[in-house]
DNA sequence: GATGAATGAGTCTTCATTCAT
DNA sequence: AATGAATGAAGACTCATTCAT
């Protein structure tokens, strides 16, 4: 009996799977929240379930590459709007210091991803999927604006843009935990506006 | 090893588990690592274990104690010897650009108090304890030397130095993180570095 | 005994597990008694048997609530085919007296509630679940004969149904738990008999 | 090195551990009751209990030796100071029914006895021994008072002895467990007051 | 494709007893 | 005799995954 339903049917399917998943690890953590959490949640059955994925790990995994790709998506689309380098680095600051706002999972998000981060260092497939996303993913959105910026003459000339772009990932992102771990004691929304204008006095200093 | 055993043989055998433990939670993770592999890892037998620590938690809990105090400890107690804001800064920042050199283990440190930290935030009572540490230890480290350097009249009097300490541990911690997940292929001493150069900024910078 | 399977199906395997546990307990205790042994004999999974009891206590109190209704259900039934009193309270004795010979898992039943009603007194909830069952079931059972037999003119008007009704199940199940105890040393046949002609002195004495 | 210390102090000693048992024991029941608990209680070390004790059974098992003793000693004392049977007998149920005021352990004894004899049904050893106990010492002491009173002319000299001491000590104890397990809630005076009164009536209703 | 009952290895924790000092 | 740390065999319970229908 092979395949009666669509392929959409089943896009389907995973997506719901992978959204009740994404709520029950951002509640619980990856290890504490259960299939059955998951079965119960979706209301769908556990067959169902691992029908659609092998594993919980699958879930996890493909639930993470889709989430950074929409959010790198719509990043990337919105940024070709910007001529100027300097709009492209301000325009990514104004996302994240808005996230909280515009993305009411974020902290959520952000605790789920770096538990999966933290899973990712102790099994080498995992890490080097990752490695790669950042590399050629995040680190390279920011690399790609700085060599643009150089080129266009808006950032020095002799800006190191590798360095620059992976400071700029440990910044957001420390500041990022931070507000996922702290919750609404953190001033998020400060702690990016302050550290983005710290990160474009490096980059415009020059002028 | 018997009864009537004194009070520093009491305290070895705790360390002994301590350290057993962080290295088996370094490894594996607080969930994944067992307390048989804490028993296999130490040559002690689990009542053995049980009769130092009531649980698999209250070792975790009394080890991130005890590193926190470890590294906070030493510190402070060298920050004493300098009379300068600015010095103290520097001196700060430097110990955390040089950790990997002193400290071999602090790769899994780093994970290792992640992991404590995220757990943290979906347990109350932890959360209020980490939430307790932060403020009145390593936010008060920065803001009392920002506040003396106000004093001095070596940093601007307009400084908001509970923003800048949040930020600075925002910072630090981003960068750490990174190098706990990514490993020797981050540039963990440049990031501190670059970092530290900016945050003196603007520390100094109305000068 | 797969999936989308028979309420009947269900009933049926909580009672095989049940009946298991039963045996379990009657021999070596519910505390002697593990889920290993219940696992063993029933010939079931470990986890199939927490499919349907959430522990250990669960199965204990559905085995006692199901065999108190078993009990006292049968008894309700045939107790309403006699109009007098006397006839109620003496088909009551004849039941006890004739218990062995009707109910071989008897002594087992007596050996098993007493150990459930002592654990009883040490946990509130359990408490108040027996003190209700005693006092709404039991109690009320002896009493409703004996406010009959007031209305009817057949006991004395004065009678104190509270008292006897307590008095009442003091005696049979003190002989009770005796023949639980003692086995078949103990005339547990005559014991009930005489105390029962004792009783019955009490209420039709007056006339 | 042989004993230094005299037989009283070992004796003092076993019932300084007796005694804290029996409050481990009537508050957690036998089998909850750890011998950590006792070590607590008592003040000694596990060691030393262990000098006294071979188990934790052999102190449950002649703490109810003691406790046996030492209140069969004291109603033998008092019996023999009354001439008639009917006098003996009513001090007898005297006794009981003022059981509550003279003993405040009396509750928690009877719950300790109860678990005690229950473990005895599932224990050839202790089984043997408490049917020796009960045939040889409680039940004769019924039985010579009610021959005593067959002698008299008091009882009716067609008086099942055996039976009506087997009873006797049925309904004796179904009410003490009742009260045991139901605790205050239990007219326990007024039962043993009543039953006492039956039992009367049984022997010496020919006159 | 869907269902959910069954599986059983794996987990933390307890505790009576031992024994070196 | 006394001490109390050490032992390790249980014990209750969990949960990812399988598979008969």
């Amino acid at each position: 009996m092979p395949p009666i339903v669509s392929e959409e049917y089943k896009t389907k399917m995973k997506k719901k799977i992978m959204e009740t998943a994404f709520v029950c690890f951002a509640e619980k953590g990856f290890q504490n929240a259960t299939m059955d959490d998951i079965v119960k949640n979706s209301g769908m059955s556990k067959g169902a379930i691992y029908n659609y994925f092998k594993s919980k790990d699958e879930i996890y995994i493909e639930l993470m590459e889709q989430k950074t790709k929409e959010s790198i998506d719509k990043i990337n689309e919105n940024l070709s709007k910007f001529d100027l380098a300097e709009e492209k680095m301000r325009y990514l600051l104004n996302i994240y210091s808005h996230q909280i706002e515009r993305n009411p999972d974020w902290q959520n998000l952000i605790r789920v991803h770096i538990e999966f981060w933290l899973q990712s260092s102790r099994d080498e497939n995992l890490k080097s999927m990752l490695d790669d996303r950042m590399k050629n993913i995040y680190q390279k959105l920011i690399i790609d604006i700085l060599e643009l910026g150089k080129k266009n003459g808006e950032f020095p000339g002799n800006l190191d843009s590798k360095m620059i772009s992976t400071l700029f990932w440990s910044i957001i992102d420390g500041i990022s935990i931070y507000y996922g771990v702290m919750k609404d004691d953190y001033p998020y929304k400060q702690m990016v506006e302050k550290a983005g204008e710290m990160i474009m006095k490096e980059l415009v200093k020059k002028n």
